[in-house]
DNA sequence: CGGCAGGATTGGCACGTTGCAACTCTGCGT
DNA sequence: ACGCAGAGTTGCAACGTGCCAATCCTGCCG
């Protein structure tokens, strides 16, 4: 068993309000019982003991991240940016995955409620602004990554998908393309999004496009992808499109892949647009060309709102005003 | 303020023992109490503070995974395998990133302690044996995945990374490759056992092969991997090697991009071998040849072994038999 | 009708920490 | 010589739980 404090006082010959002070408070200590503490500590190998700490405070000076998918290269540079909020302003950082399960979703915010973390960050799989209302009640704040209903409790930060798909919209219909497919999961607010501002930027050149060919895939995986470039390089060749837009890179990967293995040129006979930009896109055989959204910005943005919450709980919540989307031309749509 | 046990009690109309039962020993509560408390815990939203469970419990159902860069792919895959057995046991999991920050790992190794986890499976960036002897001895068990001193607490999960590299290097061997290259970083452990193992194949077979070129790269990254194959198709086409042995997937998968891109065709001019066999390497344009190093099992082994030694402190550990390396050919080695 | 078995419920303490209020001690000014 | 300031130190309560031992209640047997 860990020593105690008790364990530490005892052997310093002091009294354990002593070693608190040494621990918490250390200009009040004295000289020689700051030394004799010192000395006993490192003799015990004595660590304080967190959960005691936590108890004694009510919470823990901790937030928690939840992703619903881990593993996309997007949610990598979004914690990124969390993880380096939280660190400068000395907070932990307790990370969760989702994977794609609302009951995992739900039984993660369960655990980070019954650890009592002060806030949580969020990229939600379903609608979980009910819940953490009722965690704000609680004292426990939230900011979601995305867009929310109108909530005066839980904040959000937002990115402008719509405009994003507009401008890879615009973006290709300025090469000539005209029979544009977009790959994505409509059912997800911010896929649908990206294809609404696809469909903004065709009615806005009323050139003569013919219908975008919307191909729904699960999860929007480089797995997912292939699939897809597998059925276009099955159709004859005057019925593919000739620009692909996916909703976000890893598809994108996956579909352009796919295509080149076929001997499909990229962009030749299919320009191709991703979404996400992330490291990823320039690593491919034919750089893709991408929608840049800020992961790593959009990260710190929701972290530092979700502290500004914490440190201040009169402050209004921070106007969600989106992040704007860049496109970042490379060689799948304008060739080498 | 959250609600606690006083709380549900009050509004229960019955003691705190009581609620206590209801959560801990549902089956000595009469019906109508239970009935009680059942409605005052959902009206009160009650949630159990984890933090003085823990402290009452002395440590928590929590094991911890250290992991050297969670980023890469194959780490994802060793995740998975600790996690699943975690959560057949039902012990909690803790996740950490090192992020290749030799403080970071120690810091993360405290802050567990501090949490008091009774067990860390940990991927380590430097020698933490002594470290884990330490905490062991404060009860905190652990599990090295790879190759460490010998130590009589704590416990390691292998890999044959010779074993790997030697089937690499037969394999091109085999296919009439003379001018072998290796990428990798020899200065870790897992890579140089790689290196050694292709020497092995090497020394074995005395075909007149010239000296492996050995390529050291800081990450095992594909932006790495970009890198070297820009190097090498700057080369001369005679003096390029014939073939190249990476001592992981992505660094290869970089390689194999660059030279596609170059118009260096792969396996014809040059054959690629990977290692680690994750998702990825079946997704590129050139499918690659790997080495296939069984992650998600590795991962439930070294989980296991961690939670037998916590079931019974008293056994031995486990002989640590290493896994056992598979060859994984693909079109990157043999063609079509 | 008294006693008793056994199920249901409760009071109280301990876990390790921290902060407050109270205490001791030394030295200095009056 | 006495009080007092102030630095340094200490005892104690409290955070929310879970468990043990003790108590209460109900119904049944003799």
């Amino acid at each position: 068993m860990p020593a105690s404090v008790k364990d530490v006082a005892a052997l310093a010959g002091v009294s354990s309000s002593t070693v608190s002070n040494y621990l918490n408070h250390p200009h009040v200590l004295g000289e020689t019982s700051a030394a004799k503490v010192r000395d006993a500590i490192a003799q015990l190998g004595y660590v304080p003991n967190e959960s005691a700490r936590q108890l004694r405070a009510g919470s823990s000076k901790a937030l928690a991240l939840i992703l619903l998918d881990a593993w996309l290269p997007y949610f990598h540079e979004l914690s990124r940016g969390v993880e380096d909020v939280a660190r400068e302003g000395g907070w932990s950082l307790f990370f969760s995955n989702s994977n794609r399960d609302a009951d995992v979703e739900r039984g993660n915010i369960d655990m980070f409620e019954a650890h009592r973390v002060q806030g949580i960050v969020i990229y939600p799989l379903e609608d979980v602004v009910p819940r953490l209302e009722q965690l704000a009640d609680r004292g426990i704040r939230s900011v979601v990554v995305g867009p929310i209903p109108p909530s005066t409790t839980v904040a959000s930060v937002l990115f402008d998908d719509r405009g994003g798909g507009r401008l890879a919209g615009e973006h290709l219909l300025s090469l000539g393309r005209r029979r544009i497919a977009f790959v994505g999961t409509p059912s997800v607010s911010q896929s649908n999004d990206r294809l609404q501002g696809l469909r903004d930027a065709v009615t806005a050149a009323d050139a003569a496009t013919e219908a975008i060919d919307v191909i729904d895939v699960p999860h929007l995986t480089t797995e997912d992808g292939l699939d897809v470039g597998a059925r276009i390089a099955e159709m004859p060749a005057a019925e593919r499109p000739d620009a692909i837009f996916a909703a976000n890179d890893m598809v994108a990967i996956g579909v352009l892949t796919q295509l080149l293995r076929h001997g499909i040129r990229v962009p030749e006979d299919i320009a191709l647009v991703g979404f996400d930009d992330v490291a990823q896109a320039h690593q491919t055989v034919v750089p893709l060309t991408s929608v840049r959204q800020p992961g790593y910005e959009i990260g710190r943005a929701a972290g530092s709102a979700l502290i500004r919450q914490l440190t201040d709980p009169a402050a209004d919540l921070p106007a969600p005003t989106p992040f704007a989307a860049e496109l970042i031309v490379r060689e799948s749509t304008v060739g080498r």
